[in-house]
DNA sequence: CACACCTCTCGAACGTTGATCCAGTCACTA
DNA sequence: TAGTGACTGGATCAACGTTCGAGAGGTGTG
């Protein structure tokens, strides 16, 4: 008999390979997770506990990738705007920003967690370099100093408000809140007469309103460019 | 001696008057004691727990006024779109809304915490009352239709995005977001050509970038109603 | 006076969460 | 063979949202 460390037979307990059989836990992997989990089931949803369950790990490790949790969800954030493509530039400033503006739109949507998650701090480089792309082009539109940063800052601003409010309209479905809504607008018909009038809008709805509240801004920032060139 | 109920001298123990001696708890107390809370120690402080040792109660007690702590949060945040005074109705339509949305902005940068917690339906009573009033002021400017809709909600989304955005920016200065995103700038100086030679915004800025977005928006919407009246 | 009833309070407890501690396992190097 | 550094995870902690059920106090009814 050799010497032994551990029981007779548990060599076909150990891992295999060089490595793990698995790819090993990384924080790419754990963040690709991280956005799947959020993807189905949302954003309260995600545990650490849960999360590490589906990596096949225990939740603990997750620890060692990360520091907090905060942390999963920032990178989340940042990984899913990697998705919103940032367009080559044309010659036409407007079109590109509408092409970035409406592709970033798109992905909050696709992922509405993101929308409610939007009250921290975005430094990942994936926002910065599309944040850099509206300002890049904006400039090249004959905008400089505060205009630039007004018209810049404007355009991300109305995206990020937009994806939220259709997000947190979509979102809660029990007992679906646009039926608690009509009925509220339905029982105080009075004192919001405009807004029963005008009724909820639907799917389509919501993307004309934001084509047309972004044509809005994208004229008004072109008067500004043209009266002081 | 009288036939007693309980212990001799438990009578002190007793609460005092035909009433509690304080107001007794009820749900406009919680409310109030919530935004309080809200807005000294910020969104992830709030616990029924603390919520209700600040009130003088149990913290269970809460639970007979309120059914979840996310109502708590709906209240809380309806009631500071209170303070967002509703304007007379001038004769332009312009200046009206310019003042509605800027006492929007003012009150959610004053509770910074409303701004991260928009990520929910807001169907409170105050919320509606002051969209009604964006609705009709816009309806009086000649719009209606879907092009009210777009414009109401271009503003509406203007100014919850603009919010959010510097409320994150202010809320974290553990160690200072600014130095975080100034060493980040810093570092990939060549990523983000236009963006690093922009600075990052004083208070000052924040609010000259506002009124010049709002300016652009509001002189947009104006624009398409000269075009079709 | 007794009894039932409604409103309101709260201690104990349950299950879950984010996070820490520390004892390990594994591949590699000297 | 011993040691090192990268990585894993079981046990554990304090805190959380929420439920349960036992009550206290007031009001009404006979």
């Amino acid at each position: 008999m050799s010497t032994r460390r551990g029981r007779a037979g548990d060599i076909w307990l150990k891992r295999t390979g060089g490595r793990r059989e698995a790819p090993p836990l990384s924080r790419g992997r754990i963040v690709a997770e991280a956005v799947a989990l959020l993807d189905e089931e949302g954003v309260d949803r995600l545990t650490m506990r849960r999360l590490a369950e589906r990596l096949g790990t225990g939740s603990t490790t997750l620890y060692w990738h990360v520091d907090t949790k905060d942390d999963v969800l920032d990178l989340a954030l940042d990984t899913v705007f990697a998705e919103a493509e940032v367009p080559d530039a044309s010659g036409d400033w407007a079109a590109d920003v509408t092409a970035m503006v409406g592709r970033w739109r798109a992905v909050m949507l696709r992922h509405p967690w993101s929308a409610t998650l939007m009250g921290r701090p975005m430094l990942g480089p994936n926002v910065l370099a599309r944040t850099e792309f509206l300002h890049a082009t904006l400039r090249r539109a004959g905008l400089a100093g505060a205009p630039l940063t007004a018209a810049a800052y404007g355009l991300s601003h109305f995206v990020v408000g937009a994806a939220i409010s259709q997000a947190s309209w979509r979102g809660s479905d029990e007992p679906s809140t646009r039926d608690v809504a009509d009925r509220i607008l339905a029982a105080d018909r009075d004192r919001y007469p405009t807004l029963a009038e005008h009724g909820h809008p639907s799917d389509n709805d919501w993307d004309d309103a934001f084509r047309r509240g972004l044509g809005y801004l994208i004229s008004g920032i072109r008067g500004s460019v043209a009266e002081a060139p």
